[in-house]
Order: C-alpha cells, then structure tokens, then sequence
DNA sequence: GCCAACGTTGGC
DNA sequence: GCCAACGTTGGC
C-alpha cells in the first residue's frame, strides 16, 4: 500500500464538502501539473491512503484522511468549455488530465498544522515541507503516516 | 496583498 | 532548444 498527501483549499473544497458527498466519496479533478498527473495516472492504486491537507487557509495543515476507490481515469471537466477546469488541449480521444476518486476515512480530532510538521525532525523530508514545493500531490512514507497520526491522536 | 519559487509559454 | 516573460501557488 502506498500512502500520499493530496492538498486542497478548504474555500474550494474541503473535508466538510467531502463529508457531505454521497458515499463521501469525489473525483479530485481539476489537477492541472504534470506531475500531480503522473501520480494520479500511473501510480495511485485501490485502497492507497491518503492525508488530506487544506492550504491557502489559516492555518494550513492536515485535517483528516482518504482512501482511493477509484484508479486514475481521464478528467472529462478538461472538455468541458464552460467549466473552470477546461482545457482546450484535452479532448476524449487524448486526454491530457487524469483524476482518482477518493473516500473519506477519517476527520481527525483536530487539525495538524503546518508548524507542527516542521517541528518534528522526523518529518522533515516530507514534500510539502520543502521550500518552494508546490505540488498538490505527493507521496508520504509510512513511517510519516504512522507520526502524523499519533500526533493528531494527542491533544495540542 | 506581498512575493519567492516554480511551471508554462512562445518568440527566436 | 534556449530563455525571458508571464501566470500560479501558497505561506506569511
């Protein structure tokens, strides 16, 4: 099993739109990088787990975790010319961008923020904390996943 | 709202 | 294929 951290602004969508969906379940489309698109494409597979971060928003951090029921298929919001994610380089015959679904698993207990990250020495190859790192989706180690979790498990 | 970092675009 | 200009991201 693979684990990854997915970002997202929580004013687009956030873990309550995602709690509010039917089944708890959405496709993560939009993804407009390369290789954000390579990921979702080649290697995010069934029942990978997945941190859910929320960015641009204060304070930023992890605030609960998916699961991938769905392997990478083509973002049809890409042909959609009245859509904010069209692109005009992207048809049905060759899709340029890929999405996953993606299923709630758990809200955390409270949210784990930015500075906490950066506070721990062992998370300190994670990608998001890299400066000037902008990728929306990274892999995660398990090791990181396993910290991450005891720490939203404590109280702050 | 500022701005550093980084990706993309397009002229040459 | 280089690289300057431009757009976007996202923490602060």
């Amino acid at each position: 099993m693979n684990y990854w951290l997915m970002k997202s602004e929580p004013d687009t969508f956030g873990i309550d739109d995602l709690a509010a969906r039917p089944e708890q379940t959405e496709p993560w489309d939009g993804v407009r990088n390369y290789q954000a698109r390579n990921m979702m494409r080649d290697a995010m597979r069934l029942g990978d787990r997945v941190l859910f971060y929320h960015s641009n928003c204060k304070p930023p951090g992890i605030v609960g975790t998916m699961e991938v029921v769905r392997e990478g298929y083509p973002d049809d919001t890409a042909w959609d010319p009245q859509h904010k994610y069209f692109d005009p380089k992207s048809s049905p015959d060759k899709p340029r961008w890929y999405r996953v679904d993606v299923r709630l698993l758990e809200r955390f207990p409270r949210l784990v923020s930015l500075d906490e990250l950066r506070s721990r020495p062992e998370l300190a190859e994670m990608r998001i904390l890299q400066r000037g790192n902008r990728l929306s989706i990274t892999p995660v180690s398990a090791e990181e996943w396993q910290i991450i979790h005891e720490i939203a498990a404590i109280a702050s």
